[in-house]
DNA sequence: TACATATATCGTAATATTGCAATATAACAG
DNA sequence: CTGTTATATTGCAATATTACGATATATGTA
């Protein structure tokens, strides 16, 4: 059916993966890792850099936005985008949340 | 066209958002916080829990096999599955690289 | 052997995602 | 106002994902 049944689930679960589905694309990882490089980043910067179409990353960075992830503000005719440190401190903790969750054992019948 | 343009990327860049991607669903989320609780379970723990259908669970199970961060062992009739403990740590290092990267600076025009 | 239990796989329908050309919008320069 | 530059939006085609019923497979039990 195509769509995710997200009423079985609790917020925390679909808040996360709504977080990792928006990093599960090498378009977006790449995006992210510019900005962790240059700190600020206009489209067509990233035109240039990645190969995509101008359309294309447009559609890559409002997703991101929308999650909060990153920021855009109107400089002139262009826009410059970064990060949002809170909501990327946010994200760091609910991923070291799930992944610190982990107690090594043994796999044991159930 | 629905088709990632992976040729673009790096290595790097393709397998942590492979990763993001398979924590990018709920139930999949929901499912490693079940093995998290109770270090091992089985297909028919998942669907009493979860509520989906044994065949979608089964699905969501071998996309989690297929990139190593789970594994099954059969155990009479029915499978175990468990973390993959050193699978674990490596997408663990992996996000956290990814995060860490973060230096906080302004947003300045490009 | 026949049956029950547990899981995997197949086939299919509904929906989502990816990518881009074309076009719209917005800000600035002359 | 006109043209230029940068970005957003729309519309569409190709492909991917999600979910599940039906069925196949595999192990254990009577």
């Amino acid at each position: 059916m195509g769509v995710t049944k997200t009423t079985l689930f609790n917020d925390t679960q679909n808040e996360l993966a709504a977080f990792a589905k928006v990093l599960g694309h090498p378009a977006r990882i790449a995006i992210l890792q510019y900005l962790l490089k240059a700190n600020t980043c206009c489209n067509y910067n990233l035109v240039d850099d990645l190969g995509l179409a101008q359309a294309t990353i447009s559609q890559h960075l409002k997703e991101m936005k929308q999650l909060g992830i990153i920021q855009g503000t109107v400089e002139g005719v262009s826009v410059n985008y970064c990060i949002n440190p809170e909501k990327w401190l946010e994200l760091k903790a609910r991923f070291s949340e799930l992944f610190d969750g982990y107690r090594p054992g043994d796999c044991l019948s159930c």
